[in-house]
DNA sequence: GACAGTCTACGACAAATGTAGTAGAGTCCG
DNA sequence: CGGACTCTACTACATTTGTCGTAGACTGTC
């Protein structure tokens, strides 16, 4: 088994935030995003980026008027979860309730966040109340 | 700015995780831990590993009677907490309550866990409010 | 002491990832 | 038309990660 099986690495879900953040880009667009944020990379690097996001299936390019225009194909919540998950499954055997329960320890909360951690539980705890019967 | 900063691959964090399920181990007790929950590596692969883990300080190994033991030197709240931290810079500029909100979301909990998540955040909030005066 | 089995040290190698250069086609301005 | 730019296509390359193989040192056993 070679190394990963077709998952982003960190530069190239960079690259896919800049298309999440601001849309359809061109890859100068793409460019000016990250730059903007003070990341450092070549035109050509970027290019290559999206490229590859491309071939993964996480992207999707059409010839506009002048330059290709990238937009993604997999939505932040997707790839956020996939992520999740696989965290979960090599750091928890699958469990998710240990790691939101680290989560929330370690982490600082403001009061509204808090009640909105609170709001959600009770739907949870309602929902299952509603399946267990 | 070449990959990966010095963190774990997949594979290297399967082999740390066996230190912390087992304890202290020699390559041989890793190997057959991987191998009984059906992991196919090498003898030699494991030892790569573990070296590997030992250069990037994750690990420490004390020549023993016949063979090295090797022991993690990092804690699994440690390893994932840092990993659930690059996750959030990534994924969720830094924010670690949506994060969390979709965990809760997408996951399914038992009732206990929900309880359990109920009491963790009673405690927050309590936390919360007390800082707040 | 010789053979079998176990360990470690080193070296190797393919695939993935991060990063970029070069060359050539197309576009725009004076 | 002829530079000056911009874009894309290709190629390249060092590192990291996943995976081993080989050779030599040791140990234990007839």
């Amino acid at each position: 088994m070679p190394p990963r099986e077709g998952d982003l690495g960190t530069a190239e879900l960079e690259v896919l935030k800049a298309l999440w953040d601001e849309g359809p880009c061109t890859v100068r667009q793409v460019l000016n995003h990250l730059h903007d944020r003070g990341r450092r990379v070549a035109y050509t690097t970027v290019m290559t980026f999206l490229s590859r996001l491309e071939q993964k299936g996480f992207a999707r390019s059409d010839k506009s008027d002048q330059a290709y225009v990238y937009r993604a194909l997999v939505t932040h919540d997707k790839v956020t979860a996939s992520r999740l998950r696989l965290l979960m499954e090599q750091l928890y055997d699958g469990a998710a309730a240990p790691m939101v329960l680290q989560l929330m320890r370690d982490e600082n909360f403001t009061r509204d966040e808090i009640a909105e951690l609170q709001n959600l539980i009770d739907l949870l705890d309602a929902k299952q109340k509603r399946s267990k019967r």
